[in-house]
Formats: structure tokens, sequence, C-alpha cells
RNA sequence: GCAGAAGUGGUGGAAUUGGUAGACACGCUGGACUUAAAAUCCAGUGGGCAGUAAUGCUCGUGCGGGUUCAAGUCCCGCCUUCUGUACCA
């Protein structure tokens, strides 16, 4: 029968096939795409792009991409023209790793993850505008990121006029005066020299000087080495001294890299965090990491030499508590000075610290190590002699690599000095620091100082500053933790550099040539030699003479044996870190197709800044901070208007997953550790049946009441241990084949016995496998993930949506559960129900569409306005989970009202088309509408409809709620305290007695003070 | 150690400037419909005490104080959890 058929399918809410049908409609219609001209003011929304894993997207990738979505679908709705680009962050160790195990192509991978991310996301029905993709590992997008790279090495720092500038101005400064008045952040090892000196040098020198210059140089530097990754870590790629992909150890080696001078934006990307609106605890995380520090910078001669040790202090004011000096163990100096006695000592400890690890150092902060080297330092007010350390206590990578130690005032100084027997002089007046060090700044006066007698911290501090000024051996000095960024690393899967050697020398290819593309290799590990995978490749050499890239062979061999120069040199072999991809390509959506420049002025000018990023707070010390380097620099060169990429940006909280597992046992020695499975497991079989069935036996054997049971249950099946008869659910087996690695498993039981896997389970008292569930972070590794897909498919894009926003505050971390999730999905068919006409007699089911042209009565249009307050001011401060509660009001108090008018139904659907795009089209096509709701104005909020006459006054008596009484709301307060007063149920409360007070707060509320 | 955030029913979470604590939802209990299940709908649901009942009283926002007519919200002192960071001189 096709008539009941089509019937059927007009009235039931067909979530699948409505939802299909609007996302093959706006893809057709280019519904979101954004123009770079128009009338409307701009709005730009961005979410943090993704790195396509092969694990696909979980559902917690897609929260802050549907906050993101509601956000940019508003703000369309109230008239912008809405910028809301999507792409991937698609150079990654992953894809390479994977490479390495089965040889697959890395861009073969990316892209077929790509295909399943794009899959995904378009199931969810965001509003993003794909004509602009980007992709950070295809050549036409790493073109620009390779061409940043030359401005960066185009280009000096000019501390005077705090900005960067070309280098080309820098030589020309040189040419004509030298290097003497120049204030640059560079190198510190730059000797001066005159215009004549310049323009004797040679080409090559006056390269490697200006080298020292650049924004992004080659140095030798000491880099975090990961042998087990093969390649070089960031600062902020390393977690608990281990790499924060794969968890392995971290050592310390010298390189050749390429460097970002980062530290010379420092105190502007500590200052620019003023103007925007970030969350805090992420400022202060940037904060923190940029680390400033004011003091002063000392040095102290050494004693029978001519070396000089520069150490950096924050504590000028305690320079005569000093009684010794500690140099790292990596300190440039410690060859020099060390006397012949403490030779042997002293190298034993440098090159038992070197092999030490990252980690092995940090885990035992206690254990106080060092060396004396036998040398003195000259104090520089009292020339007294001051034994100089070595110690491991002192970072080669912090301030200068060496401390004055004042023992009295520092607690690692007190330690190493107690620990070695070193005397500490007390400069405090009136504190004992027999026991402890004194490390308060204020709070005393200082003593035993000679000029500084008498001073407190403020006032000791200048004069010290001052008086080491006058000699010539300090000056006051500000101090940055930020280091410069490593550039390079030992990788295949990321963007080449545009740079080829010419005598050792790195040379920039042209823009115009560029990209430079990876080449081709059979391997993607190191070569035998040890180089990067791109020493595999055997055509990768660049031709300058025609400018491409030919065969290795034909490089010129001139630099080893004077022979003619061909033209043909090496290219560089690193590739860039993943941030080099990420951090500007904000701006390339702007523009993204442009072969010609990184992207058109006026698309530039005309977009400014994102005004929304939404991503996770993970990237605070990494991408954040690189990001807004960059936009300081590529502002500084002319090339960007703004001067910090992102306006507002919100961290969205994880989602977490409920993960559960059983303890294992080692067969040897029988540790416990803990073997993950699938929550879901457990889950077949209800927690309620199956989970408390066995517990219930074992309480009844335990000789509990079936009452006693029953009070337990509630507790037990909610607790977070809870005992689950593995027997009963799962087949060992199944199991077995499942995790063959486990095949001959132990496992710990509840009453702590064991149990082998392949011997038969007893099932005798107690033996149940005992199985704890934790919240923590999704992860194939321990079966917690749960997949949109499946939600979706389940109950639709439009639930899975809102529900993601109702699970609680955006930035908030929070389990999922698909425990209310048939709240959400019922609260759509209650709406959809809402704009048909119910069937006769039928109390689930609706017949057809069915709205009304008769104005609608008072309540609704109250009920509509109330609605429209609530969700603008919601959407306004993100406050997304509220207004999905907001929704649920509005449908159910305008189902009770049976309210059909198309004057709240139409306002309706709009409303709520951020959250539920879906069906709000379907809605609106069905209200008669040819053109999609995306555009239509957002409702217009009246304030005359929820003005009321009265009010149900809240009555306390000593601020205690007893009864409510209805008001008018016109009364005077004076009225109102007669109203209440003559009302029997305040007689009631008063039982005779006289109130001594009554406050009265008209609209709010009445409290009788007795 | 330092910095930041947070502690509210069985659960997720609401609560403008201090002004009815627990919105909305899940779960649970009972009922309607059904051969049955699912779906749907209706009612109840913070704890305790009293009452046949409507209802009333009382305790309740991590703990202890304070300010106020009135405190989840403000102030002081603790405790716990989470996140970040860590020999930074």
């Amino acid at each position: 029968m096709p008539f009941l058929f089509d019937t059927e399918r007009m009235s039931k809410y067909h979530f699948n096939d409505i939802e299909a049908k609007w996302q093959q409609y706006w893809a057709k219609n280019q519904t979101f795409k954004a123009e770079n001209q128009s009338e409307k003011p701009k709005y730009y929304v961005l979410d943090m792009f993704p790195y396509p894993s092969g694990a696909g997207l979980h559902v917690g990738h897609p929260l802050g991409y549907i906050a993101s979505d509601i956000y940019a679908r508003y703000k369309r709705h109230k008239g912008f023209n809405v910028l809301h680009p999507q792409g991937y962050d698609s150079f990654g160790l992953p894809a390479e790793q994977y490479a390495i195990q089965t040889g697959q192509h890395p861009r073969k991978t990316t892209e077929e993850n790509i295909v399943r991310y794009r899959e995904q996301l378009d199931k969810i029905g965001f509003s993003f505008d794909w004509s602009r993709e980007v992709r950070t590992s295809d050549p036409h997008y790493y073109k620009w990121t390779q061409w940043i790279f030359i401005q960066l090495f185009e280009s000096w720092y000019d501390k005077t006029d705090d900005k960067a500038k070309p280098i080309v101005e820098l030589e020309r400064i040189f040419t004509s005066e030298g290097n003497s008045n120049v204030n640059a952040a560079c190198d510190d090892d730059i000797e001066t020299f005159s215009a004549t000196d310049w323009n004797a040098f040679t080409s090559e020198e006056k390269q490697r000087i200006l080298l020292k210059y650049r924004l992004t140089y080659l140095a030798e530097t000491e880099v975090n080495w990961c042998p087990q990754l093969g390649t070089v870590l960031a600062n902020d790629e390393i977690v608990n001294g281990v790499s924060e992909r794969g968890g392995y150890p971290v050592i310390r080696k010298k390189m050749k890299q390429w460097s970002m001078r980062i530290t010379a934006y420092a105190q502007r990307l500590l200052d620019g965090l003023n103007n925007i609106d970030w969350p805090q605890p992420l400022k202060d995380s940037q904060t923190n990491w940029i680390g400033r520090s004011k003091g002063a910078s000392v040095s102290f001669n050494v004693k029978d030499s001519n070396a000089t040790i520069e150490v950096f202090t924050t504590r000028p004011d305690t320079i005569f508590g000093v009684s010794f000096m500690t140099l790292a163990p990596e300190h440039e100096l410690v060859n020099q000075i060390t006397t012949k006695a403490q030779l042997a000592e002293v190298q034993a400890y440098v090159e038992a610290t070197a092999k030490r690890s990252e980690r092995e150092r940090m885990a035992d902060v206690k254990t106080i190590s060092g060396v004396f080297t036998g040398a003195y330092a000259e104090h520089p007010f009292t020339g007294k002699p001051i034994p100089i350390w070595i110690g491991d206590y002192v970072l080669a990578g912090y301030g200068t690599g060496a401390v004055m130690a004042v023992p009295c005032g520092d607690q690692r100084d007190y330690d190493f000095a107690k620990h070695f027997n070193i005397p500490i002089p007390n400069i405090f007046e009136g504190i004992d620091i027999s026991e402890e060090p004194f490390e308060d700044k204020a709070g005393t006066i200082i003593a035993n100082s000679d000029f500084l007698n008498g001073l407190n911290y403020a006032e000791a501090t200048q004069k010290a500053i001052e008086k080491l000024e006058e000699k010539g051996q300090g000056t006051g000095k500000i101090n940055y933790r930020l280091r410069d960024a490593v550039f390079s690393r030992q990788r295949y899967w990321g963007e080449p550099f545009p740079v080829y050697y010419k005598n050792g020398l790195p040379q920039m290819i042209a823009l115009e040539h560029l990209p430079l593309t990876l080449p081709e290799v059979e391997k993607y590990l190191p070569t035998e030699e040890g180089e990067p995978p791109l020493g595999r490749a055997e055509v990768w050499a660049w031709d300058t003479k025609n400018n491409k890239v030919v065969s290795n062979e034909l490089v010129s061999p001139s630099a080893v044996e004077g022979s003619e120069d061909n033209g043909v040199y090496p290219l560089e072999l690193n590739t860039m870190p993943g941030w080099a991809g990420s951090s500007c390509y904000m701006f390339r959506y702007m523009d993204p197709s442009n072969n010609k420049e990184f992207a058109d002025v006026d698309a530039l000018k005309y977009w400014g800044n994102v005004d929304l990023y939404i991503g996770g707070s993970e990237h605070a010390t990494g991408h954040l901070l690189y990001t807004r380097f960059w936009t300081k620099f590529m502002h500084d060169r002319g090339y960007l208007p703004v001067d910090e990429p992102v306006k507002k940006l919100i961290n969205q909280g994880m989602i977490l997953g409920e993960s559960a597992f059983v303890f294992e046992s080692y067969h040897e020695e029988l540790q416990i550790k803990p073997l993950y499975f699938s929550a879901e497991i457990f889950r077949k079989t209800s927690v309620e049946s199956i989970a408390f069935q066995s517990e219930k036996k074992f309480y009844s054997d335990q000789g509990l009441s079936e009452e006693e049971i029953e009070a337990i249950k509630y507790r037990s099946v909610h607790a977070d241990v809870s005992f689950v008869n593995l027997q009963n659910e799962l087949n060992i087996e199944a199991f077995k084949n499942w995790r063959p690695e486990f095949k001959d498993a132990i496992f710990i039981l509840e009453n702590g016995k064991i149990y082998d896997i392949n011997s038969p389970f007893e099932g005798g008292q107690g033996d149940v496998f005992k199985v704890s569930r934790e919240v923590e972070k999704m992860s194939k590794s321990k079966y917690n993930v749960v997949n949109p897909d499946d939600i979706c498919e389940q109950y639709g894009a439009d639930t899975l949506r809102m529900y993601e926003m109702f699970l609680g505050p955006l930035e908030q971390a929070k389990p999922w559960s698909t425990a209310g999730i048939t709240g959400v999905h019922s609260f759509l068919k209650k709406l959809w129900k809402l704009y048909h006409s119910p069937l006769e007699g039928g109390q689930g089911d609706v017949s057809e569409f069915f709205v009304s042209e008769d104005p609608a009565n008072k309540d609704s249009l109250k009920t509509l306005h109330k609605t429209i307050k609530k969700v603008e001011e919601d959407i306004e401060n993100f406050s997304f989970n509220t207004s999905v509660s907001t929704f649920m009001i509005a449908v159910n108090e305008l189902t009770a009202q049976k309210c059909n008018s198309r004057e709240v139904l139409e306002p309706l659907a709009i409303l709520i088309s951020p959250y539920a795009p879906h069906i709000a089209e379907e809605l609106w096509q069905k209200l008669g509408h040819s053109e999609s709701i995306a555009t239509a104005p957002f409702p217009k909020f009246e304030a005359k409809h929820l003005v009321e006459s009265s009010k149900e006054y809240p009555v306390s008596f000593n601020g205690k709620m007893r009864f409510k009484m209805e008001l008018p709301l016109d009364l005077t307060p004076v009225q109102l305290e007669e109203a209440v007063m003559a009302y029997d149920k305040t007689q009631e409360q008063l039982q005779g007695r006289t109130p001594k007070k009554v406050i009265v707060v008209p609209g709010k509320i009445i409290n009788i003070v007795g």
C-alpha cells in the first residue's frame, strides 16, 4: 500500500534520510562558501585543524567543532559574513612510523585517513567552507611554509626599534659603520668589527657573521635527542623527561640544527597577552614558559687565569653571601680552569653526567652531587677567593649555565653547601639559618655586607647593581627562560627546507622555484651513516643553473677537490617540525589557492585576525606560542596587517572515556598489571543483572540478609570497583582469539586467588574477576574509544550535536556516557511532533505536517521570547549546555499549550538551527521556504511579551522561605508589606509576635525578621 | 614545591548584581497502552522526622569560622580532587 507508506515517511522523524538530504543540499549549493568581499560585517570562526590519524575521529574530537559550528551558524543568522574553514595538519610522526613498518608511502596513508576523516566530519553536519581546505603536506600549501622560512632567514631583529627587519638593511649598516652600534637579537659570540673590517671580509666570512643575526639560523646546539625516534625534540615535545609520542628516553647531544630566534620576541609575546581574550590558565602557562625574571648579570674573575665567569642572579642584594660558585658540568670553562689535581675527578663527573638521560637527572632531584674544580674566583667587592665547583643541579640551558651560590638564601645552594661542608655566611639580620636558608625576599635587612648593610631587598638590589656597574663587573638584566626553538627534525614526513649548501654555507632557493617537494626514498629510516631519511634520496641535489632538483651524483666536487664548480649542490637533509605548517595556516585560509603570494592583501585586510578559535589547551606552549611568534614576525615584515593571530580563544575540555580492566599477573613474579577491556564487554549484559547477581551471591555468602543486600545495591552498582563474573559474560575461547597475547595469562580474582586462563574455572566463593573502571583519556590501547559514526547511525547527527553540548560546560573535562542520549533524542522527536498534527486517538505517532496561520496566543509568544532571550545570551556566553535545556523547556511548554502557530514555530526553527541544523532545515522547508535556513535572520527578542502584571513572591521568615504569595508588580514596598502582613499565613507563622523588621525587595523577595 | 581550576541529589549538571538551592536530563518507582517487547504517554523522586492524607517541621551546596535581614555565591583559615609546570639561580 504505497499511500500508507508515503504518509508514514512524511510524518515520522526519519533523521537518517533528513540528514543525508541536507548534507547533500549544502554541498551541492555551497551554502557555507564565504566570500572575500561582502557588505556584511566579517566574522572568522576557526577550529584547530586535526592531524588525520589512522584511528579516525572519536566522540571527543567533534566537541570543539560542534561548539564553533553553532557559533558560526549563529553569526550567519545574525547577518555576518562568516569564514569557517577546515583543513588537515597532515605531516606527522604516526604516518611515518606506519611507513617504516609497512613500507607504505606516508602520503598514501595520510590521504586515506583524510578521506575517512572527511566522511566522519560530513556526517555531523558542519558548516565548513570546504572550498578553502588546506593540507600542510600538500606542496601547494608547504610552498608557503618554505617561503616563510626564507623570510625568517632574510631577517634580523632590531632591538632598538623592537621589530624584525630585512637582513639587507643590516648588511648596509655593516658596510657603512660596522656592527658596534647595532642592537640586535643575535648569537652571543659576535666580535665587534668596523666598516673597514667588514668590507675586507670574504663573502664567506660575511655569510657566517650574518648567520648569527638571522631570525632562523644554523648553529651547533645542544638538543634533546631521542635515539628511539631518531630525531631531536623541542622542549614542548618532551613530557617528564621522555618523548611525548612513544614515551622514549631523551638525551642531550650537540648537533648542527636550524633554530628560530623566538627569544627576540620574548617580551612582545608577554606583552601581547594583555590584549587578547584568552583563558587565564593558558595565558599563565605562556607567561611561565617565557619565564621573565629580573636581576643582574655579574662577572667573576677567575684567579690565576684571564677567564671570567658570567652568572645571572635574581638576588644581587645577596652578593656578600656568596661562598662558592657552581658551573653546569657542560660549561665551556670547566676544562680551562680545572686544576691538575682535580682533573681526573672532574672528568669522571662530567662523563657520568653526560651519560645520564634527562629523565634520570630529573628523577633524583634529591641526590646532591658535584666536584670541586680546584679553581677560585674573585669576589667582585671583597676580592676574597671563592671556590668553583661543578654540579648537575645547575642547568647548562638556563641563564649562563653558572650560578653564584648564596647558601644562606637559596635552598639548593644551602643543601649543596651542607653536603660538601662549605661555609654558609649569614647576611640576614636576626635570621637563624642553622636549620634552613631564608628564601623570603622581603622581611629582613641585609647585614655583613659592607655598603649594603641596613638596606632592605629593594634598596640593596638597586645599590648592588649600581656598584657592579661602577666596577664594570655587572649590570641589571632581564632573563627569560624561553629558549630559541630548534627547527630541524631528522624525519621524512615533513616540509623540506628550501636550502642547499655551498661550501657548507646555507643558501635559499628563490620563491619562483618553490615548492621544493619531498624526494622519494626507498625506506623511511635514517641512513646507516646516521643521516636523516632524506639522506637516502638519490635525486636530492640542487642545480643552481637550471633551478631544479637533480641526482646527487651531479653534486659539485669543488668543495673537496677544488675542481670546477658545476653549480650543483647538496640539499638540506632535515625536515621542518610539526609546528611549521600550523603556525600561519589561519591566514592561508583567507586565500588558500593563491599561487602568486602567501595571500592577497585585501583578503588579509578584510578578514584580519581570527575572531574565535576553539581547541585544546595542550597546545598552550607549543602551537599557540609559535603561531603568535610567526604572526608578529610576518606583521613586522609587512606581510600581515595584524600582530596577533587570534582575538578570542576557548579551550574545550576533553571528553574522557570509561575504561575497564581486570588484573593480570605475570607468571614469574606475580606482579600485577591492569589488562584493559572494552567497557562494552561488561555492559552487554547490564551491570545490574550480571554484576549485581554475582555481587549478590558474594554478599549472601557473607551472611547478609536480602534487605541488607538491597540496601547495598545502589552503592555497589555505581561504585568504581564492581565485581563481574567474567565467566558468565566472556567466552574464554573467544577471548583468546581476540587477544592471543593473553592466551596464557593469569588473572587476579576478587578473593585474592589467581586464575590461570587455561585451567577450568571453578566458580567457587569469591571466584570472580576483579574489575576496575576508570575515567581517562580515550585511547585505542584502553578500548574506551567511542566512535561518533555509531551515534550518528543510531540517533542522528542532530542528537549527537545537542548531546555533546548538553553534557556540560564546554571548557570542562567530562566523561562520555551514552546514558543521557535518549533524553536529547526524544526531545528532537517532540520538536518534530510540534510541527505535526496529532494522530486521532494515537498517543505517540503524528500524522501530517501542520502549522496554523492563526496568531499565537499570549503564553506561546511568552515562551518563544523567553527562549530567544535566553538562547541568545547563552550562545554569546558559550554556555551551550544551558541553551539545550532552554529548548527542552520551550518545547515542553509549547506542547502543553498545543501551540501550532507559524508565528511561533517559524522563529523556533531558526533558533534551534545552529544546534540541530538538519531537522531545522527540514522543518523550514515544510514551512514553505525554498531557501536554506542558514541565513534566515535570527528572531528578534521583544520584551513586551514577557511583561507581567503580578509576581509570585517568595515570603521568607528569617531567611527561610515559607510560602509564596501572588502580588501585583506595581505595588510600592509599603503596599507590599501591608499586603503580606494582612495575609493569614503570615500571621500563622508569626503566632502573635510582632516582626522586628520586614525587608521588601520589589520584584524579588519579601523577608520577615522576627 | 609552584601556578591554575574545581568540590552541589544515585548520575551529568542548573542557579544575572548575595534574594525560592537542585532547572533540564539520565536513572529509579508506580501507572496507561500492548498478547508481549520496544516506542510513547501520565504521575512521583535530596535526606530525615511527624501525619490516613493534603501538609508541616527539620537538616542540607567539601570542612571550620565570619559578614548580612538573607550566603552555593562575599571574607578568613583548612581539606580533597583534577590540570599544567618543575633543580629557572
